[in-house]
DNA sequence: CTCGAAACTTGATACAGATCAAGAAATCAC
DNA sequence: GTGATTTCTTGATCTGTATCAAGTTTCGAG
């Protein structure tokens, strides 16, 4: 796994903004000052079902997990990493009760920005305003080829596809909860895996 | 059916922009000029998979059916009615070749803007750029909810909640269309139709 | 380190919904 | 309007994946 914490949070939130946008030096001083440190140890709930989300969340180190649950089932809708936003985001952006939750699936800390600052700071900075749609864009695109995936693919499919964009994710999140982001059994799961091993 | 055109589809767009934002007279104006009409026939093809999207469009009249095939399978993404934005977005964002395609389920009219023009009109008009991220958020959360219901509902569930959301909808698209959205094939759905009504 | 709980595996069985088929109804192009 | 084409219905059968069950392995808290 790739160690980010060489460089600290704020320096690497630098580089995954800037990637998008380019803030002149005292506009990213503005933008970096609310963002503010935060930890979670495993199994920790981060946000709950029914709450509104006060937060929008950068991933230093760690992994986070965004579910839901029916009849007592949980349903994973993904996950966030290194380098990734996360948040329950829905809630966040509409201001209405959360109706998925999110957990630390192992120690997680990076920095978060509050709702309040978060909308001041796209008021006041275009270039900010600007991030905003771009990275809600990104996120639509990722949800688009999830949709299809689930509509269209098998759920062998689905498995074959996980494991060559991401193989590696096997080694650090249960296979469970893999399984419910697949839209699969545990035990379906489990006899993919032996048959692509083979 | 409403019938939005007593109005022109200019007034029409305004009314949904103003939903959102405050533009003023002279952003307006800037805006909507570089709108231009559009009208395609029944089942016309608006755009093709692998077509880079270069349109943003506004549904005056009509319903717009977005879809993809896999194995020969049409797959609904979803349906534009009057009122609605429609394009392939992702491609339209992303400026790759669609994964998507749509056509025409009616004849349908309406406005649309370029690629171009739209990126210039949020370069230099803040408020169309925030009413941008704006409208990508209410997309985002529209698509969670389908993500949720296609994961965690059974063909029955989703049948239902499609009845009490819009139980008009089965009169104007056909139900084969209807079936593919929910993820079902046509003979399901007409099972469930029956069972519904009686 | 260790032991108790959680996660995973594997087999047997069940079932929702798909597929196949064929007739009935609706709709569109002319 | 009317015939051809498409869509819808209904029944019979099939199948991928869920469910249930019971043993095995892994993992993490203390």
């Amino acid at each position: 796994m790739t160690n980010h914490n060489i460089a600290s949070p704020q320096d690497f939130l630098k580089e995954i903004i800037f990637r998008k946008v380019s803030p002149t030096e005292d506009e990213w001083s503005a933008f970096i000052e609310l963002w503010k440190p935060f930890k979670f140890s495993r199994n920790e709930l981060i946000t709950d079902f029914g709450a509104i989300e006060n937060y929008f969340y950068f991933v230093n180190e760690g992994v986070i997990r965004g579910y839901f649950i029916k009849d007592g089932e949980d349903f994973n809708m993904g996950f966030s990493y290194q380098g990734d936003f996360s948040g329950v985001y829905n809630s966040f952006v509409s201001r209405k009760p959360a109706d998925y939750a999110m957990d630390a699936l192992t120690e997680v800390n990076g920095l978060r920005i509050t709702h309040t600052d978060l909308m001041n700071l796209f008021e006041s900075h275009k270039v900010f305003e600007k991030w905003g749609r771009l990275f809600n864009e990104m996120i639509l695109v990722g949800l688009g080829i999830f949709v299809q995936s689930i509509l269209a693919d098998s759920a062998e499919e689905r498995f074959r596809k996980l494991m060559k964009r991401s193989p590696h994710i096997i080694q650090f999140i249960p296979q469970k909860h893999l399984a419910s982001y697949l839209g699969m059994t545990p035990e379906t799961f489990s006899r993919m895996r032996k048959k692509w091993m083979e």
